[in-house]
DNA sequence: ATTCTGACTTGCT
DNA sequence: AAGCAAGCCAGAA
């Protein structure tokens, strides 16, 4: 995937506050832009420098393989757990989601205008330049 | 072009 | 509540 995309992703990342979580499916759809799946790629990539833990599954469920050390830092930011049975746990989803204020949700739409331009260029993606050579006449 | 894979989601048993 | 299938989006072989 692109840089962009990638710093993107970290820079929302970035602005959720501890105590608060996003889900993969969350952090895409505030971009507007790839799926839960091209989120999960970046924080499997790039997430060692950033809040990873706040980044998760739509379930509850801590990334895949890091359940460990993701419960004690939601143990240590207070993040809202629910218990199951088993001994197991997950995070409170519809308590610990993280909803942006109006000043904070600024700040979403500035990344993702940032995104948008970068990726699709200072111009417009509706340019419509036919390359020589592509024409597709039989 | 086709197929496989993955820090995902959702809907249906 | 838990397991399964199908969707989904991009990158890699």
């Amino acid at each position: 995937m692109r840089e962009e995309y990638v710093e993107a992703v970290l820079a929302v990342v970035d602005l959720v506050p501890a105590g608060s979580v996003l889900a993969y499916g969350d952090v895409a759809e505030l971009l507007g832009a790839g799926g839960p799946r091209q989120v999960g790629a970046v924080m499997s990539r790039h997430g060692g420098q950033t809040a990873w833990w706040r980044i998760l599954k739509a379930s509850g469920g801590a990334p895949e393989g890091h359940e460990a050390p993701a419960l004690g830092h939601y143990v240590d930011e207070g993040t809202p757990l629910r218990r199951d049975q088993h001994g197991g746990w997950r995070v409170d989803m519809p308590q610990a989601r993280w909803t942006p204020s109006d000043e904070e949700l600024e700040a979403v739409e500035a990344i993702t205008e940032a995104l948008d331009r970068r990726l699709h260029g200072p111009e417009g993606p509706g340019r419509e330049l036919s390359e020589p050579g592509s024409g597709m006449d039989p």
